[in-house]
DNA sequence: CGGATCGTTGACAGGTATCAATGCTGGTGG
DNA sequence: CCACCAGCATTGATACCTGTCAACGATCCG
C-alpha cells in the first residue's frame, strides 16, 4: 500500500518534456512551451507487485499514465470475490473518469514492478484550454480505451476456456514482438480476468507448458505465437 | 438497409434547440447562442426494426446519438457468426471512434423502431473550438460508454447463463421503472451478446416464463424485478 | 394451404466448476 | 544448515452446466 516516491516535486517539467516514453503517452503531441503551462508538480512513482496505485476511495484527483510494468483494475464483489476488469500496459492512462469529476471506478494495482506518471486533473483541465495540441490525445486515449474494451469483449470473455487463455497470452504479449517474454498473471488473477476458475486456468497452463506452445520462469512466460493463434 | 429521411435538411437549428430528449443528449449544456455555430444540417431519421444506422465500411462523417428505441453494435466474425459488442439506448451516442477520424468499427442497427440524430463530425469539432460547453458533455459520454462497458463486463459475462440472461433483462428495463414492458431481443441476438448459444438462451427465458418471472407479449417484457435481483 | 422464420424441447457428449488432496518453492526461524 | 510453513500451482474425481444436433411447435404471410 505504501508509495515510493522517487522524485516529490519537481521546479519545472524537464523530465516531463525529455521522458523516455513520451512519444507513447498523453503528451505526446504538447510542443516544449505547452510545458510551461504546467504549474503543479507531475510526480513519477516506481512500484512494486502488489501495491496499488489507486483506490476507488481515493480522492480523483489525479489520472495516472504507465510508463512501464503492469497494472490491473480491480472490482471488488460483495461476496469478496474480485473481477479484473481490465489491464494496463506502458502508455495506457488509469483513472481517467477523474476528469470527470468521478470517482475512479476500480482500485488499480501492481501486478510487477512498474513506473508510473501522477498528473493532476488540474493541470489537465489547464492544458486543455490554454493548448489545442492535448485535446486530440485526450479523445484518442478515451477512444483506445473503448477500442480495447472491445477486444477484450470478443476475444476474452467468449469461447472456450483454452482459447481465452491463449488470446490472454497474446495480448500480454502485444508489446514483445522479439519474444523475449512477457509477465505471466498467477492464476487467480487470471481467473479473475477471463471468468474462470483458477484450476481451470492453471489445467490450461499446465498443459500449454507440457505441449511446448509455453516456456514460464518466475513469472516470465515465451510463447509460441503461431500456435496460439491457431487455437 | 433504406434509410427513411424525415428532415433532409433544416435551415436552422431550432428542432435541434428545442428537443424533446436534449437533457439527455449530447447538446444538453449548450445555450442558445451555440447552435448557430452550427452550419449544416443536423439530420433525424427513424428506423424500422433491422435497418441500418451506419456500417463500418461508411464513412466516418457523423455521430449519431439515439433519441429512442434500442440499436445494436455487432461485430461479424470471419466464420459468419456475429457478436453484439454493446447496446444503444436512448442518449447513448453511437460511433464516436470518428471523432479520432477512424473508421466505425461496428455495424449499429435497429432492433425496434428507433429514432436518430445524425450529426457531423465537423460540426462537433468546430463546436468544440468555440464553445467550452460541447467539451463537457463529449467526454462525459466517452466515460459513459467506459463505465457501461465495464458493467457489461462485470454482469453479462461472467457466472452461469442463467445469472446472463437475468442481469440482462434487468439491464434492459432499467429506463422502465414503471414496469410497462422493454425490448426483449430475440433468442439469436440474446446469445450472440451474451456469450451462449440460442438454445441456452431459449431455454431460460422459457424457464423464467413458466416459473412466472417474465411476462412475454409480442417483443416486450414485463419483469419481477426482486426475482431477477435474487439469481 | 405451404413455406419461412423463430422459439421450444429432448438426448447426449463434452467442458467446466467444485471439492479435495498433493506437489512445489521461497522465506523464516531454530 | 535444515526443518517447517505459507502461498501458489497442479492434479484427480465427480457432478453439473452448456453446446451440439435434431426434431417439433407456433406464428405470420403470400
Amino acid at each position: 500500500m505504501k508509495l515510493e516516491l522517487i522524485s516529490s516535486a519537481w521546479k519545472n517539467t524537464d523530465k516531463c518534456r525529455n521522458c523516455g516514453v513520451r512519444h507513447l503517452v498523453l503528451f505526446a503531441d504538447l510542443n516544449y512551451d505547452d510545458f510551461n503551462l504546467i504549474h503543479s508538480p507531475i510526480n513519477d512513482f516506481e512500484l512494486d507487485a502488489g501495491e496499488t496505485v489507486y483506490k476507488e476511495s481515493s480522492p480523483p484527483k489525479y489520472i495516472y499514465t504507465i510508463r512501464s510494468g503492469l497494472v490491473k483494475l480491480v472490482h471488488y464483489l460483495p461476496d469478496g470475490n474480485y473481477r479484473i476488469i481490465r489491464l494496463l500496459q506502458q502508455g495506457d492512462v488509469g483513472g481517467m473518469e477523474a476528469l470527470n469529476g468521478k470517482p475512479y471506478l476500480h482500485h488499480a494495482i501492481a501486478l510487477e514492478s512498474v513506473s508510473v506518471c501522477r498528473i493532476p486533473v488540474m493541470e489537465i483541465e489547464r492544458l486543455n484550454k490554454e493548448s489545442p495540441r492535448l485535446h486530440k490525445q485526450l479523445t484518442a486515449r478515451w477512444q483506445n480505451v473503448i477500442s480495447d474494451a472491445d477486444i477484450w469483449l470478443t476475444k476474452l470473455t467468449v469461447g472456450s476456456s483454452t482459447k481465452r487463455v491463449a488470446n490472454l497470452l497474446l495480448y500480454l504479449a502485444k508489446n514483445d514482438s522479439n519474444n523475449n517474454g512477457s509477465f505471466l498473471l498467477n492464476r487467480e488473477d487470471m481467473g479473475a480476468l477471463l471468468g474462470m476458475t483458477t484450476e481451470t486456468a492453471s489445467r490450461i497452463i499446465a498443459e500449454f507448458k507440457r505441449e511446448g506452445i509455453i516456456k514460464v520462469e518466475h513469472q516470465q512466460v515465451c510463447i509460441n505465437r503461431k500456435k496460439l493463434e491457431q487455437i
